[in-house]
DNA sequence: ATAGTTTTACTTACCGTTTAGTAAGGACAG
DNA sequence: CTGTCCTTACTAAACGGTAAGTAAAACTAT
């Protein structure tokens, strides 16, 4: 088991609690408990609260800029974009507090997303960008917009993290139809995949 | 002019206010500001915060669950699910508070959600679900879960009305890729919906 | 019609709590 | 004895919500 630091428990403790209740919600006098220290420790770590989400929010916007570069390096326009979803999907997977983040990110606006972070996003869209030119080029994507692809695929394995309970309590309001409700979400990631897939294709 | 109640007046600006802003970052001080009244007046029309909150949302559910049981009645499965597609889309553009105040609920688990909403959402995916089987049994449809379908069409609608201060600031750090930066969002519904449909088909 | 009464639709002034952030000091390792 | 890492005790401000009062409209009884 590796020593994690004391400044790393506090990041740890604080993206789950980031994540549940959103940057508002989660305050510093919790996530010191979570930790079992007092607030003003934290403050001896972070200058303020904002810098301790950046702190959080960071390191897996660059995780993810570089396992989706590294996986969507090679094998046909197809290929690459399958890779690029599926390793989005993985990566949610083995992130579970990212989903919540990112999307109230994306809710928000941005507007309180870190520098950093937009580098490491536009990393990812370039690799998009490519992939899909490559798909032109070669004569088997239409073109259109890296951005509505990006969302196509980002928005909802996403969402299908934050919203298990929200589907949960439409099944209930829907009890006479049949609702698939709970797919895996490896399930989800591939279907989503496909589909993405066949639908750029000329 | 219709003359507007100030019970209406006040549900209008904190329309704005939440949207912009978030559940907790909007304060009720700013909404009364706005409505040039003082605070303890919204207190003589609404119960409390939440309440407040639930007047502003759940007529727009409501208006959009309406509006898409209205436009899906007729037609072949395709022409009803690019119906459904097309209607939310435009939903979103002549009601532009939505997008935000409907992500962030996606983005929280929609643990604040009132229930009313979510019988208006289940409409909604009564609706697709009963496109989606129709198509299957017309042998034009692959089989798929109605939620995936629903986050598909929902999520990268909503996402492109939120996320276009964060599509700015990333064009900015990918400025040697040619990044088509801001279609027309009816051209994005459009878009969205061929690709979805075609997605979908056998 | 009008005097009296009640209701509507607010206002001013305030309370209590929460929470980000700080000041000052203490324990302990090297 | 000095720097690291933390604690206790605190401040200031923001914000949801309330108490109490008031001007004007609406209703009622005579």
């Amino acid at each position: 088991m590796a020593k994690v630091s004391k400044k790393e428990l506090i990041i740890q403790h604080s993206r789950k609690l980031f994540s549940e209740l959103g940057y508002e919600l989660t305050c510093l006098e919790s996530v010191a408990k979570e930790c079992s220290i007092t607030k003003p420790a934290i403050y001896y770590h972070f200058k303020d609260k904002a810098t301790l989400y950046k702190a959080v929010v960071s390191p897996e916007f660059t995780a993810l800029a570089k396992r989706i570069e590294e996986s969507t390096q090679r094998g046909s326009a197809v290929e690459r974009l399958r890779s690029y979803i599926h390793t989005f999907g993985e990566f949610l997977i083995s992130n579970p507090d990212f989903s919540a983040i990112f999307a109230r990110e994306i809710a928000n606006g941005s507007r309180t997303i870190p520098d950093e972070c937009i580098e490491q996003l536009s990393r990812s869209i370039k690799q998009l960008v490519n992939i899909l030119y490559t798909g032109v080029q070669e004569g088997i994507f239409k073109e259109e917009s890296a951005f509505l692809v990006q969302m196509m695929i980002v928005t909802p394995l996403i969402s299908y993290h934050t919203t298990k309970p929200l589907r949960e309590k439409i099944a209930k309001f829907a009890q006479n139809e049949t609702i698939t409700l709970d797919p895996q979400f490896r399930n989800i990631t591939e279907s989503l995949s496909e589909k993405i897939i066949k639908g750029l294709q000329c």
